[in-house]
DNA sequence: CAAGTAACTTCCTAAAAGTAAGTAAGTGCG
DNA sequence: CGCACTTACTTACTTTTAGGAAGTTACTTG
């Protein structure tokens, strides 16, 4: 089924302490698409608090698995983009979508969802805009 | 270079929130070496505390991720295992894990191996003129 | 039957996340 | 000019979650 895992050391220790803070595996998905706005990021997972989301964006940066960059043309914006870093999560957050896609079954929109799944089957409808 | 990735859902969401609880991708990887008791599990991961590994089992067990056996031998023993459902979450570990390898440099093991999960380095704070 | 062990639970404090309102730079308009 | 509006955050405050340690239950061993 699985070989071997390698042993549990520090390193893994620290990748699951950073996936394990709530929203970092969902901004780094929409990441994943390509380079996003604040504003961007904050619709696109639709009930993460600006508060928080300005926390990860921060911690990221300084993990160096994004970048920021601002955009000091007539209108101010700032973007984040994945560091060489960030790219190569691709494949975790790809097998957990993987994963989801097979165990995970979607509540009915209606009724009263609990639990884990509760907030996270509330959130965000998928809004992109066209850059 | 990796277009593949399926639209960010409820499913993924799920499961990102899963994973987005502290603890439970470590311990995941830990039962994925096999079945392991309360003890077991609050000594390998050695930072945990007993009330927070208890509350993440019931939430991986209300997930049916993992199961738990009482074995009523003369000494009374639970045991804790994946389901198929987390069985099949092999993979997201094992991305995880060479991830980790790949960029996560550990620090220096001589000196005081402070905490596990490395607290945010707070890094340098971006200032933009603030009074 | 006191002491010990395993597996939790309870209580209390600390840290993180949620909520909402506020600030600052910049544009656009009458 | 100056007031409204936008983007990108901060700050202040509340609620939830995590950490630490002691307590409880069930059963065993001396």
């Amino acid at each position: 089924m699985h070989d071997d895992l390698s042993p549990l050391c520090g390193r893994f220790l620290t990748a699951a302490d950073l996936l394990g803070r709530r929203w970092t595996g969902v901004i780094l998905r929409i990441l994943l698409d390509g380079p996003r706005r604040f504003g961007e990021l904050t619709e696109a997972i639709g009930t993460i608090s600006e508060r928080v989301l300005s926390e990860r964006l921060k911690d990221l940066e300084a993990e160096g698995i994004i970048e920021r960059h601002v955009d000091v043309g007539p209108p101010i914006r700032s973007e984040y983009r994945l560091t060489q870093k960030g790219q190569d999560f691709w494949k975790v957050i790809d097998e957990l979508g993987k994963w989801a896609e097979r165990w995970v079954e979607l509540p009915p929109a209606t009724g009263s969802a609990k639990g884990v799944a509760a907030k996270a089957a509330r959130a965000a409808p998928r809004k992109r805009k066209t850059a």
